[in-house]
DNA sequence: ATGTTC
């Protein structure tokens, strides 16, 4: 069968003369290949024509694609100054693409924390505000990705002495990847009429339902650990010390992720931005879309929430005990926030934690290494943000390949963590070192006190075939 | 991040 122009509007090219051309060359000089393969050329060429232009055959598409067209919305020549923390351990990437959204007309400000590397448009780690306009993209793919922390009144020698129970805990009360609950709890999160009311909330309802109190995979992990209180005057009144700890991170699952597609691609189609920004477009808050956006994302952001608030609830009944103290925050989030002036911002913090004056949040570190409780600065040159963690030094492919199992087996014995899943892409090896990153962000944080990992629950390898 | 590419 012949290759279509619908097919081509089904991998994102739109009517124009690239789609005539690209058509034309695969008749022309492709005529052996099957429509298959033409399609996943083309999908390849369309996703990065900068990487055809020099190809015998494609680099007149190449070019076609890279041209502004019509109805594209320039970037400004000369990017707003931002601030940047740690620079030294920045990779170039993620240094490249805030450059690039510091072009967008919509920007106000930026800054970058020093955990960033390079992500979907926005570089994780990234802060932007911007004028009366929402980026899916500046908020990232796991809307409402967050901490929650619960520290309890129990020796922490019990997590060395009851070891086995806690581990019980874990896999009992939590589930990962594919894996949820066989009775998922209700929550009132689902009579919110966001949930009716926008049709790509209405369509995940039930999955939503079936998945709540579930955290997903990758970097997500529920653990337990002992907090060190380290400063006497803390709004828990805790006294200083060391304490038991609940520690989750895990964000909005499938909902977010299909909220985030859908709006996405709206923005995407509205806004055509040049090559190199096309993933920054925005929608507009005055918009059915931007409002329709803007409320999936608060809807997204809530729901993450109550999977940590159930996640700690059942490990609380577990426990039999009561939080002395809740701790949490999103770092994948935007927000209505007043600059100096009192002008309303859209703050992005894509993997950045909210550090406005007197701010409670987590910045965890690996599953071996601490993270920390911090108080937030207030520092309006960063946004009133700081890092989200320790940030990966090596991809996931490249800590695969590279990184041993047994090195990381001595590393947990050495740290006293005890692991349940996970694989090597998480190892603490593919993270940079977190007192380091603390470093270049003292004047953004105080810290109140610090977690050490002992018993740490991830995403098994095998997680389509999980089961507890 | 994501029933991981509608």
């Amino acid at each position: 069968m012949n290759l279509t122009g619908n097919d081509l509007k089904n991998i994102g090219f739109a009517e124009g003369k690239a789609l005539g051309l690209a058509l034309q060359i695969m008749e022309q000089q492709y005529q052996t290949m099957s429509t298959g393969d033409k399609l996943v050329l083309l999908k390849g060429v369309f996703e990065d024509p900068s990487a055809y232009v020099n190809d015998v055959k494609l680099s007149a598409l190449a070019h076609e694609l890279l041209k502004p067209g019509d109805d594209t919305i320039p970037l400004n020549v000369a990017g707003k100054p931002y601030q940047i923390y740690g620079a030294d351990a920045i990779e170039q990437g993620a240094l490249s693409q805030m450059e690039t959204a510091m072009k967008l007309p919509v920007t106000v400000a930026g800054a970058l924390m020093p955990d960033a590397h390079q992500g979907y448009g926005l570089p994780i780690g990234g802060v932007l505000a911007t004028q009366n306009a929402v980026i899916p993209y500046g908020v990232g793919v796991d809307i409402g990705c967050r901490m929650c922390m619960t520290v309890y009144n129990l020796p922490v020698t019990a997590l060395t002495e009851k070891k086995e129970e806690f581990k019980k805990l874990l896999v009992n009360n939590t589930r990962f990847g594919m894996a949820t609950f066989n009775k998922p709890k209700d929550h009132e999160i689902f009579e919110r009429k966001a949930f009716s009311e926008l049709g790509i909330a209405r369509e995940m309802k039930d999955r939503a339902w079936q998945q709540i109190g579930s955290s997903g995979g990758g970097n997500h992990f529920v653990e337990f650990g002992i907090v060190e209180i380290l400063d006497p005057v803390n709004e828990f009144n805790l006294a200083p010390g060391r304490y038991v700890a609940l520690l989750s991170h895990s964000g909005s699952r499938g909902l977010g992720a299909n909220i985030a597609r859908h709006y996405t691609k709206i923005a995407m189609d509205t806004c055509k931005l040049p090559q190199e920004a096309k993933h920054l477009a925005w929608l507009d808050l005055d918009t059915e879309a931007g409002q329709e956006y803007w409320l999936a994302m608060n809807l997204a952001g809530d729901y993450a929430s109550a999977c940590h608030h159930q996640i700690h609830e059942r490990m609380a009944i577990g426990l039999r005990e009561t939080p002395l103290a809740m701790i949490e925050n999103h770092h994948n989030f935007a927000w209505k926030e007043k600059d100096a002036a009192g002008n309303e911002l859209i703050v992005h913090r894509k993997g950045a934690t909210p550090a406005g004056k007197g701010v409670l949040g987590i910045i965890p570190g690996s599953m071996a290494t601490p993270g920390f409780i911090v108080r937030g600065k207030g520092l309006a040159e960063s946004i009133n943000s700081a890092s989200h963690g320790a940030g990966r030094t090596m991809s996931r492919t490249k800590a695969k390949q590279t990184i041993l199992q047994g090195h990381v087996n001595k590393f947990l014995k050495e740290a006293g963590v005890e692991l349940i899943g996970s694989g090597l892409d998480e190892a603490p090896m593919a993270y940079k070192d977190i007192h380091q990153v603390m470093g270049y962000q003292q004047s953004l944080v105080g810290v109140l006190g610090s977690f050490m990992p002992k018993i740490v629950r991830m995403c098994g390898d095998a997680k389509f075939q999980e089961v507890d």
